[in-house]
DNA sequence: TTCTTCATGTAATTAGTTACATGATTGA
DNA sequence: TCAATCATGTAACTAATTACATGAAGAA
């Protein structure tokens, strides 16, 4: 039916975490910003979701208070529970890696060269601090003091993969900053690496 | 002044390949849906772009045509050339990573076993794909064909991140799958793994 | 008691996406 | 010469970001 394509991936995010648990708005837009997400971006457009899945009979809220403040506490429902596996079951969109850092480094030459390892270095130290975010809530979870247990399997396979990106970039960045660091000021005349080149030319063979 | 501050990422990705070279909306758009690139998204956005800039004083529009058709070619101009100088010199934003399929991942035990594998799988299939595209990219300018042959250690630093990313990927895709093996159908009821975060947890003695 | 931070949103602006339109060029 | 694809955009719609507003709870 038509409802089932108003739904976006930003809904499917908002959906997947009421199966978790019942939240309310303001405890998913702070779950949201605060956990390593892999989706959401706007805050704002997240009190819209829950009502939106209402409408579609995916979610139900339930009226409550805070003093004498009114609240809403969405939770799924079971339509919603099949909507959230119907899509788990259709393949995701590929990634995007997306850094404003990388696109000053790409436009490098027409900045200064203290202007690029400034942008490395950066990179080199976002990665380091997400390496440790990660354990410090990898530390939480053999505490026992992590938030939703009985996830802990999936939560191992997501650190491991962001902690693999981090590292990544880390190792990267100090490889980076390693090549500028012999190249002339003016970034117009660094030399070409034609060794280099030929490993990423044939990644096969490393 | 004011002025400045209406530009955007967007805006300054815009201004940073007019200081290439001068190019049609067209090219514009065309040469940002060919490359990895790591900032823009929208295409018809793009058409609005260099009126602004020329607004701004920053780029000039030099009208042509093919054949009766009218087109403008944008170049930049000096102060075009120093508002793209300050804004390198100007700290970026971090990175985000943003993967649909990983958030699929972040909800698996919502669906099945099945379904989680083909996302992994699905993860694994795009960074080889990466690779390979990377590696004909390379392969371009070993032989002499790659455009702006002047921009190749810049060239080079950025695909050595995109490999270095993608096998991240590769590689986490391979071990997750594995370990994924291991696993009962019923996803609820995976053991948990220590040692793993014991390794997260502690990062520095790997 | 007052200040600050948490909790709970709405409104206005801006950016991004999708759909459409149409002339030019090229290959079958 | 006709279909397909390249080139060059515009318009309408949807999503995201920024700014604002205000009650509750706890700290000083």
């Amino acid at each position: 039916m038509a409802a089932v394509q108003k739904l976006t991936t930003t809904s499917y995010a908002v959906l997947g975490l009421l199966a978790i648990k019942p939240w309310t708005t303001y405890e998913l837009a702070r779950q949201i910003s605060a956990g390593g997400n892999y989706w959401l971006r706007s805050r704002s457009k997240l009190f819209e979701e829950p009502k939106k899945l209402v409408g579609l009979g995916l979610a139900v809220g339930a009226p409550g208070r805070t003093g004498k403040r009114p609240k809403t506490v969405y939770a799924i429902t079971e339509a919603g529970r099949g909507a959230l596996a119907a899509w788990l079951s259709e393949p995701g969109e590929t990634p995007v890696f997306e850094s404003e850092q990388m696109l000053k480094v790409f436009f490098a030459e027409h900045g200064t060269k203290a202007d690029l390892v400034a942008q490395v270095n950066g990179l080199r130290e976002w990665a380091e601090a997400e390496l440790v975010r990660n354990a410090m809530f990898a530390r939480r979870y053999l505490a026992g003091l992590g938030e939703f247990p009985e996830r802990t399997p999936i939560l191992t396979l997501i650190g491991r993969f962001n902690c693999d990106q981090a590292d990544a970039v880390r190792r990267w960045s100090e490889w980076a900053a390693a090549q500028i660091a012999e190249w002339p000021d003016d970034l117009t005349a660094a030399p070409p690496d034609r060794s280099l080149m030929e490993r990423l030319a044939h990644p096969d063979s490393r």
